[in-house]
This record gives C-alpha cells, structure tokens and sequence, in this order.
DNA sequence: GCAAAGTGTCAAGCAAGCCTAACACTTATT
DNA sequence: AATAAGTGTTAGGCTTGCTTGACACTTTGC
C-alpha cells in the first residue's frame, strides 16, 4: 500500500479523449455505420445537448483532425475510427465482464462501463479481453471454475436465477463432458 | 448492442464526488491515519497544487460536510469516512484484479484504478471484491484455472516470469495437494 | 527584536464544456 | 409568394477546478 498515488491522480485529464469527446466519436460512428449522412444537430439530438455545443465540439475535433466536415456533413478520421474501435471493445469487455462474469445487472455494467471506457489503458484493455475471452471459451476448467464462484459466491434463488447462473447453464449446455 | 449509451453518458459527472474531491479526501484520510495534525499547506504539497486552490476546494467540502475546519486544522467527517475508505477499497480491489490476475504491470495498474475509482458503481465494487476474493483462495479449481489461463494467455519467458505466474506458484506452493 | 519563511485568504484569470439568446440562411408547407 | 421549421454560427454566461499575484498574519532563526 506504499505506492505513491500522488503522482498519479492528475493524469486523470491527460487521456488522448476527454469523455465528451469520446461520446461524440462514439455516437459519430454508430450513426455512419448505419450508412446515414450525418450532420451537426443530429449528434445534437442524439447527445441530448444543443445544437451550440455540438457546434463547438466539432470545431475543435476538426482543428484536431478527428472528425472532417464537408458541406455540413461528418465523417471521421482514420486514425479516430481507430481510436472509436479501440474504446467501443473496452466497453464492450468490461460490459461483459461485469454482467456475465460477475452478475452485475446490466444497467449498472453499462453505466459503469460508460463512465471508464475512456479511461482504461490499452494494456489494460487488451488484458481485460484476454481475460473475458478466456472465461467464454467453453474449457472445462473454466466452466468448473465458474460453477465453484456460483456456487459459494452468487446467493441467487435457483427458481428464479440471477442472470449468472443462467449464462453458466448455458454455457455447460454446450459442452457435454 | 443495441443498448442506448446516450442515455448514461452524462452521468459521468453525476457521481457522489468528483476525482478532484476523492483525491483530497483520500489523500486528507492518509494523512490522518498516520496521526499527523493536518493543515490546507500539507495536502497542497501532497497534491501538488496550489495552496489558493486547496483552500477554494475546502471550503466546498466544508459547505458539504465532508471535512470539518478548526484552528486551521482538518477532519474528516464521518460520512466521508465512510465514502473513503469504500472508494479505497475498489481501487485496492482494482489493482489485484490488474496486476495480480491480469498481468498488467502495477503502475499502469495504479494509474488507472486511480482513474476510475470514484466512478465505479458500489454494485460494481462489492461484484469486483468478491471475484477477487475467490481468485486469492487456495481453492484447486482457482489454481487449475489460474495456470491454464496462463497457460493459453500469458507469455512469459518462463525464466524471467511475468510477475503473474510468480503469484500462482507461490499460490501453489500454500497449496500442496 | 527583526528579517525570513510559512500559512491563510481574496481577487482575477483561464480552459473545458455546457447553456440560452439572437441572427442568418435554407428548406418545407400551404 | 409567404410563413414556418430546420440548421449553422456567434456571443455572453455559468460551473468546476486549476493558476498567479497580492496582502495579512504567524512562526521560526539568528
């Protein structure tokens, strides 16, 4: 418990994106992956903040060479579609985790996960997807392992389940031993 | 995938503290807990910011009920005690989960539990715990899981280590079966 | 005892990121 | 053609949390 935290907690503001900024490329993304022409007050509706702000944000994500607007249409950057991918997979494996594994109900894994996607180092998160990525694959191991965590850690009434239990039935479902 | 982000991106700042706030507390906690006498000019050192700001950011967090100012000297009171020690906890529990479990190095580990510590769901914290508490037991299935998930994901040049098999064999070794 | 150092406090300023108000311009509607 | 609705843009304001400068008061050192 002697390490410095001190020197740590300042980097809390030195990410390569700000939370807002990450939910602008998030959203971004989503849109264009439907196919759709994208513009300022869609992002606006779709954040639930003004148009202004929007206005704003996309100013400096432009300076910054994230997001390009052309004839008032957005597009993202390659390098930012690769920054997108990188957080959505964060997201993703913590939502995983912490819903599947864990047993968190999954409007708090969202939330939670919303909040530190940003956050997350990539080694950390490539750590988290190995992890994830194990616990999913159908090992005896790790269906035992997960059967003894159920067991002696999830107080769930087995008439009703606690969305864990279920994910392990399944899981067993499909690995007859 | 088909849950709707938008709806939770902006409780990002809706926590019961800020990290500038959970930074201060913690680092007021740690101070007191060495039963040192502490003053606004400690915890600007400590945090390496100005003394104006700490005094500015005290004077919130008095008007909160969170510290109490006499004589120039700083307490903690009882509720932030609690929001303390409980925020101490989910980053301790973060960083074994990292470090210990996950192989991530413990100052990229420190460096972003540290970031997410305030916003991670009591929910969350007491799911991340219990998972932790059960890897560090001597159960065999942990041990069996441990080492093929080294096995199959780490590494590690055997000879040098990776800092996560050093713990399963020493986990091993309390474990002779 | 008196200068130097440490401490508390107020003021003004800055950056991020939101807000509302106001205005210009473009589409739709009728 | 005229009014309404949608969109982009600028300007001023607010909050959080930091900064530096200036000033007063209290310790400490010689």
């Amino acid at each position: 418990m002697n390490f410095h935290f001190e020197q740590y907690w300042k980097e809390y503001n030195d990410n390569t994106l700000s939370h807002s900024e990450t939910h602008y490329l998030l959203t971004i993304y989503a849109i264009l992956q439907k196919g759709e022409q994208l513009r300022a007050s869609t992002i606006a509706k779709e954040l639930g903040i003004s148009r202004n702000a929007v206005h704003l944000q996309l100013k400096k994500l432009n300076e910054k060479k994230l997001v390009r607007v052309k004839d008032n249409f957005i597009t993202l950057s390659k390098s930012s579609i690769e920054l997108v991918e990188k957080i959505a997979n964060k997201r993703q494996t913590m939502i995983v985790l912490l819903s599947e594994v864990l047993g968190v109900p999954m409007s708090v894994a969202a939330t939670d996960s919303c909040k530190i996607e940003h956050l997350i180092s990539d080694e950390t998160g490539e750590a988290l997807l190995k992890f994830v990525q194990f616990l999913r694959s159908d090992r005896k191991v790790v269906l035992q392992f997960l059967k003894e965590y159920q067991k002696y850690y999830l107080q769930c009434d087995p008439e009703i389940g606690c969305g864990l239990c279920e994910n392990i039935h399944s899981m067993e479902k499909n690995n007859e031993d």
